[in-house]
DNA sequence: CGGATAACTTAGTAGAGGTAAG
DNA sequence: CTTACCTCTACTAAGTTATCCG
């Protein structure tokens, strides 16, 4: 832990000294490159003339574009081919969409479905009803065991009840009294049933609610078709709040075309609201990039209807955020000889500032702003607290605090000593637990420093800055060698540091430690099996020991007990396996019995046992032979056996272990850090484009559908060379 | 100026969907 | 073909930052 960390600090210095030796050389051919693919309109002659044709046609680039591709019906606007009027206040000329799409109305639970109360079943106001199946879903969940989701539940339940007349059959006042375990159930059947519906029929509901919302997935962005994101509004149900949420529970109110404001063109016709309603308000700000928008009744805050992922403002935007952190590389030596320099500022301003810097430079913290007391006790930078942080002389901080939804932030860290001599005045005599360490600080601040440096400047600008640039320095040191499987995992063990740098991530699956497990046997099993093989060549020709000593070494490392070991726990899975399957099948014809004629269940049934006697006896006897070979340590031969086929099997063998076991690495390593966030929001896409060209990787291995398509500026843009 | 708010990005997770193993 | 598992997408909560407003 503490190597890891020392590391970093050493790594920050060293690309220091690095950049400082860059910047000394002459301008580079990249430079210059750079600079040239920033105003495309200086480039080669061709282009120009391209963009002039593009000009002259505006209205019809949309045919112009379809016309020069051939597979597909390719009608995306390249805003990346001109990148330059992508500033401005106004973002849009006009603006057609056709509004948001509402959630269906409630349906009441079948009549002998029922909230029970003190023992009794009781009917409730379908209003109150709904309310409660919210909370009936969600029991075996770990939300129902949360005291404050309850308090918080039953608060709101209780206030439905009231406002829809309140329950006849009983005065419902605890929610100890309160059993939800039939509408648990209920929905738990419905489910159920939903998944052994027939694919076909699986598949035509999915093609009904895909044309109900077809409408909705695309709107008209200055004439040019672009996809909408979230249309969908949500859904009522319970808030469920991350961490210590003081609102977890509360119920989230359905949401009425009343209460949402849709945002459009000035000449855009206005989408008609469903039959009985209203809009709640119609604007036509150009100088924002949300469709629609509605006040949530729990924080109080705003939800918007926005453009999805792969549209061109997302596309844009994510350009123009790698492209500040890509600027952040020219000011960051400066920085850091200005921020180490005032660590020991006599302002007591400047030494926060400075030593708040560091943190989010080295450690890549979050800004972290102000919090109101009814959202989740979490922190960031500049609301770190006395009780957040451990001084261990001479210079060791450990950090632990609950982050961004509320994910903890655990290190133990070698820090610069003038940083510790800080954190430690921070920390000094009248201060106590509760207090903030940054008692001058607060976000604006540091960024109005930062804007002292460069314009636009924020502290998240470093997260990204510091991911995208540890992910170039990890990708230069992968060698482009080996199978495209092997360059996948080097490429996520890179993907990897970035993760672990930016602290982000996940729950262990639940079936980890028994998948864990169960790879380990299955491998375990392949190497019994490779080495019987070998063992079998051997029998067949001795002379072969001397000749090949090392590919013979291994024979040796299965004992005759571990082989008995492993032949008694495959025993036992097969007859498990085979077992199973015998149930399975009777289960299975005594739900066909029905529809069989007694003959016909008959001779099904014999089938069945017939079968599963023959599985057994097989089975039973492949395991006396593996047993009686395991205890004399010799194999059986077949007359087919030559030692080119065994040799065959073997590699194969070996090639499944090999990548079974990089499986098993890969699936230990991410057990708790999430590779998707950095992927998504911090690495330059770019430079994963630059792995796939430059490693000859398909892009599809590094970048999922949705990513592919959110990210198709880089795929088209960035080549083997480029560089963050 | 400072707190509130608007508008945007970043985040983990539930559940759908796909795929390999049996 | 089914099951089990794993990956991906959709969802929406939770951040950051600029700006508004008294």
């Amino acid at each position: 832990m503490t190597e890891t960390v020392v590391k970093k600090e050493k790594k920050v210095v060293d690309s220091i000294k690095k950049r400082k030796i860059k910047s000394e050389t002459s301008p580079t051919k990249k430079m210059k490159k750079e600079k040239d693919s920033k105003k495309p309109s200086k480039n080669g002659a061709k282009k120009e003339i391209k963009d002039e044709v593009k000009e002259e046609f505006k209205d019809e680039v949309k045919d112009d574009d379809s016309s020069n591709s051939d597979d597909e019906n390719d009608d995306t606007f390249k805003w990346w081919e001109n990148t330059d009027d992508m500033d401005g206040e106004v973002k849009w000329e006009n603006l057609e969409h056709n509004g948001v799409l509402f959630p269906p109305e409630y349906e009441p639970l079948p009549k002998n479905v029922k909230l029970y109360y003190d023992g009794k079943p009781v009917t409730l106001p379908k209003e109150a009803e709904e309310v409660a199946g919210f909370f009936g879903a969600l029991l075996e969940s770990d939300h129902a065991k949360n005291p404050t989701f309850q308090k918080n539940f039953f608060r709101d339940f209780k206030e439905v009840l009231q406002e829809s007349g309140g329950c006849p059959d009983a005065d419902i006042q605890e929610f100890s009294k309160c059993d939800f375990s039939k509408i648990f159930q209920h929905f738990d059947k419905l489910r159920e049933e939903k998944k052994a519906l027939p694919p076909k029929e699986k598949k035509k509901i999915k093609e009904e609610k895909e044309a109900s919302e077809e409408k909705y997935k695309f709107c008209l962005l200055n004439g040019r078709k672009e996809q909408v994101g979230n249309f969908r509004i949500e859904p009522p149900g319970l808030f469920r709040g991350r961490g210590a949420h003081p609102k977890t529970g509360t119920l989230k109110r359905r949401v009425y075309p009343e209460s949402i404001t849709l945002n459009l063109g000035k000449d855009a016709p206005i989408p008609p609201p469903p039959a009985g309603h209203q809009w709640g308000d119609i604007k036509h700000d150009n100088t924002v990039t949300w469709l629609a928008m509605w006040k949530e009744n729990i924080m109080g805050s705003v939800k918007y209807v926005r453009f999805s992922q792969n549209s061109s403002f997302k596309g844009m935007s994510d350009f123009k955020k790698f492209e500040k952190a890509r600027e952040l590389k020219k000011h960051v030596d400066k920085i850091r000889n200005d921020y180490r320099s005032k660590l020991k500022s006599s302002l007591m301003i400047d030494r926060q500032i400075a030593t708040a810097t560091y943190l989010i430079d080295v450690f890549a913290l979050r800004a972290g702003g102000e919090k109101r007391d009814d959202e989740a006790d979490t922190v960031g930078c500049c609301s770190l607290r006395f009780e957040h942080i451990f001084l261990k002389p001479p210079s060791t901080v450990i950090f632990d605090f609950l982050g961004k939804d509320s994910i903890r932030f655990y290190q133990e860290v070698q820090v610069d000593t003038q940083v510790f001599k800080n954190l430690k005045i921070f920390k000094k005599d009248p201060k106590k637990p509760g207090d903030d360490l940054f008692d001058r600080l607060d976000p604006s601040i540091l960024n109005k420093y930062f804007q002292e440096f460069m314009p636009g400047l924020t502290a998240k600008v470093f997260r990204t800055y510091n991911a995208s640039k540890t992910m170039q320095d990890q990708i230069d040191l992968i060698p482009n060698e080996g199978t495209v499987n092997e360059k996948v995992v080097a490429f996520n063990a890179a993907n990897r540091e970035v993760a672990i740098l930016c602290n982000h991530q996940r729950t262990i699956p639940k079936a980890h430690q028994a998948g864990v497990q169960k790879i380990n046997e299955k491998i375990e099993e392949m190497i019994w099996q490779k080495i019987k093989l070998k063992r079998i060549m051997l029998q067949l020709d001795k002379t072969m020991k001397k000749k090949e000593l090392e590919y013979f070494e291994e024979i040796d490392d299965l004992t005759k007990e571990k082989e008995m070991e492993i032949v008694e726990r495959w025993s036992q899975k097969e007859l498990d396996r085979i077992s199973k399957k015998f149930e399975k099948d009777k289960e299975k014809l005594k739900f066909e019995k029905k529809e069989l004629s007694p003959e016909d269940y008959k001779v099904k049934s014999t089938e069945i046992k017939e079968d599963h006697k023959k599985k057994l006896e097989s089975a039973k006897a492949l395991i006396k032979q593996y047993k009686s070979e395991a205890k004399k340590q010799k194999y059986e031969e077949k007359s087919t056996y030559t030692a080119e086929k065994l040799k065959a099997q073997i590699d194969k063998l070996e090639e499944r272990i090999k990548n079974t076991s990089l499986q098993l690495k890969d699936k230990e390593e991410n057990s708790t850090v999430s590779l998707g966030t950095s992927k998504m929001n911090y690495i330059d896409p770019r430079l994963t484009v630059m792995f796939a060209k430059k490693f000859n990787v398909p892009i599809e291995k590094l970048f999922t559908k949705t990513l592919r398509e959110k990210f198709a500026w880089a795929i088209e843009s960035a080549d083997a060379d480029w560089k963050f």
